[in-house]
DNA sequence: GCAATGAGCGTC
DNA sequence: ACGCTCATTGCT
């Protein structure tokens, strides 16, 4: 009996009541909310559909979370509007780890579910096929004997269907594809699914090649599909028709049937930080949604995060990485050119170019059978201040922030805002300070002159290559956009040293490491020659030419520990008007580590402020619950000006 | 003393 | 953006 002759509508006869997660973004209203099911869209009110329900008198937009018998509300519940679709977009595995992510980020749950599933698109639902997944046979995995002995006993625990977190660094010139696609087969072997998180497009569509030369069920998803196209290819993973998905950021949330692993390439490019809120980072995300469902984890590059080392540390993942005898056989000859040797440049083509006699002349030898790839920096870097003598950055006494120069006036400290006159470096105890000076930037033509006949190519945020073939050319690229070259490169310049790593954040020594590995790695097998013109004094620099990532990441993590930044301590900026921050700042109930540090004036807009706060990794989640209720105190009071609240932000100035 | 009106608030 | 509560107003 649907309607009665007035109308009127009836419950359902069984789990009459629907708990709705609204799409309203107020903080105060991240929560379920019940409403009846009508007996008439009993069949179609399944959990994880869409619907619409009046909310406060308007019609909004809604996920059913359960059907349940009673509601705890007390109150006269609202009948539901409409099931937009039947279709169960939203899995139970995707509802709590939406909970969690919010959870952790101090977000709403609709935030997340927002990023987690696409727009829906009518056509495509019934335009994706039903078919069934045959699992792959086992393949060969021999690629991962050189990582002995813990690549081989990863791949085989995975092959025997039991869960294990590893945190894998690429030994240089590695085809990084085929080994992730091994690893992705062998789990979809066992039956169980598989999701591929890679920071771009030209990962993506490396990766997708090598998967699909081993198996069947593979789908790649990313944001610039289009909408029809999108959605389909998400509900083939959703119907379980794709089980191996492969994509870009958006994908950690990719609703896998049954996963059991879940990888993520390169984690410290900060292409996997989700630029809207609640800004989940998919390293993290995906470490969750491993916790919560069993499945295994591998977390990989070429260098290595100091949050991967954290892991690491922490017993949760095990290491998977080579042996220094492998190691030598196969790592580039990386030397080092620091600023003193740059008087030596004696050959007038070399001088032309502003190349060290050095990187000129592996240049010109490389250049004789193949491409030589030149790093120089991305303009637009924020200078930092550092030790004239010695070349440390310099930060504040009192938060150990980075110090920045005003236009006028003594340093101060970009986070705690304290002025810094009587600066005396720690490390050598020199009092002069120096801005960190990006070079000039060497353009294709400059170098053009000075090979004359070669042809230069250029990938950058213009134009990015995906690949260059294997014959000479001068290949200048932006970090980033390095172009793959099959045969590899003859030799890497790396000419961006003192750019990237005079850039004022705190991952600055990280991330230099990470783009010089990752555009190394990129050389020929065995000959290939690798210069990089910095420092030879400074960490990143050493591990370079050791070619030793795990070193660096343990005295990165180290250091951090010691100054009191992520992840040692769990660190969120809290941005907006001064007087909405400070009302907020007022009435947080802080746990016992918490500090608060500034606020200071955010960039050139003078109209906005940024405080950080920091506490211990224990009282992370507590520090995220606070600020979330801070937040829905504020939305329920209808503030006018909200502030934003970012945790383990990538941008801690 | 009490209905009529309106602002404020929660939102099932 | 609806409908509820509660305070204020104005009339008997």
């Amino acid at each position: 009996m649907a309607n009665n002759r007035r109308g009127e509508r009836t419950p359902a006869p069984v789990l009459p009541v629907a708990r709705i997660v609204v799409d309203v973004p107020l903080a105060h209203l991240d929560r379920p909310f019940d409403y009846l099911v009508p007996s008439e869209l009993d069949a179609d009110a399944v959990p994880g559909c869409r619907v619409r329900v009046r909310f406060a008198g308007q019609l909004v937009d809604g996920f059913l979370l359960e059907r349940v018998e009673t509601s705890e509300y007390g109150k006269k519940l609202a009948y539901l509007e409409r099931v937009v679709s039947p279709e169960p977009v939203l899995s139970p595995e995707i509802a709590s780890l939406a909970r969690a992510v919010a959870d952790r980020y101090a977000g709403g749950m609709i935030d997340v579910l927002r990023l987690a599933i696409p727009p829906r698109h009518a056509r495509a639902e019934s335009s994706v096929p039903d078919g069934s997944w045959e699992p792959p046979p086992v393949p060969s995995f021999d690629g991962w004997l050189r990582y002995h002995p813990r690549g081989a006993s990863y791949l085989e625990a995975l092959r025997a269907g039991r869960s294990a977190h590893a945190v894998w660094q690429a030994l240089p010139a590695e085809d990084w594809p085929a080994r992730l696609a091994e690893v992705a087969a062998v789990v979809a072997s066992t039956g169980k699914g598989v999701v591929i998180v890679v920071p771009d497009h030209r990962d993506l569509a490396r990766l997708d090649g090598a998967c699909s030369a081993l198996m069947s069920g593979v789908v790649t998803l990313s944001a610039d599909l289009g909408p029809a196209e999108r959605y389909r290819r998400w509900l083939m993973v959703r119907r379980g028709v794709a089980r191996v998905v492969l994509g870009t950021r958006g994908t950690m949330f990719a609703p896998v049937v049954s996963p059991g692993l879940f990888v993520v390439w390169d984690d410290g490019d900060d292409l996997h930080s989700e630029p809207r809120a609640p800004y989940p980072n998919v390293r993290d995300v995906l470490a969750l949604r491993a916790h919560a469902s069993g499945a295994s984890l591998l977390v990989g590059g070429f260098a290595r995060t100091a949050e991967a080392q954290l892991l690491v540390d922490s017993g949760w993942a095990h290491e998977i990485v080579a042996s220094r005898e492998t190691l030598r056989s196969v790592a580039p000859r990386v030397v080092s050119v620091g600023d003193s040797d740059w008087q030596e440049v004696k050959d007038p083509a070399a001088r032309s170019a502003r190349l060290p006699s050095i990187a000129f002349e592996a240049a010109r030898a490389a250049l004789a059978d193949s491409p030589v790839l030149i790093q120089v920096p991305r303009r637009g870097y924020v200078p930092a201040l550092a030790c004239q003598q010695c070349r440390q950055p310099a930060r504040c006494r009192r938060c150990a922030g980075p110090l920045a120069m005003p236009d006028t006036g003594s340093p101060y400290c970009r986070w705690c805002g304290v002025s810094e006159a009587g600066f005396r470096c720690p490390a050598c105890g020199s009092r002069r300070l120096r801005g960190q000076v990006i070079g000039a930037r060497r353009t294709a033509e400059e170098l053009g002159r000075a090979f004359p006949g070669v042809p230069v190519r250029t990938s950058g945020a213009e134009e990015v290559l995906a690949s260059v073939p294997s014959k000479p050319a001068l290949v200048v690229s932006t970090p980033g956009a390095e172009p793959f070259a099959v045969g590899g490169y003859g030799a890497v310049l790396l000419l961006d040293g003192w750019a990237l790593l005079g850039r004022a954040d705190l991952r600055a020594g990280e991330e230099a490491l990470r783009r010089w590995m990752t555009a190394a790695a990129l050389v020929r097998p065995g000959n290939g020659r690798v210069v990089v013109i910095a420092d030879s004094s400074l960490a990143p620099v050493q591990a370079l030419v050791r070619w030793d990532p795990v070193w660096h990441a343990r005295t990165e993590l180290a250091a951090r520990t010691e100054l009191g930044f992520p992840p040692a301590v769990r660190m969120a900026t809290v941005d907006g008007s001064p007087e909405a921050l400070n009302a907020l700042l007022d009435e947080l109930r802080l746990p016992s580590t918490g500090e608060i540090l500034g606020p200071v004036p955010l960039g050139e807009d003078e109209q906005k402020e940024r405080a950080l706060l920091r506490v211990s990794r224990a009282e992370g989640r507590a520090l995220a619950a606070v600020l979330a209720e801070a937040q829905a105190v504020r939305t329920a009071r209808k503030e006018p000006d909200l502030v934003r609240i970012k945790l383990d932000p990538v941008e801690v100035l």
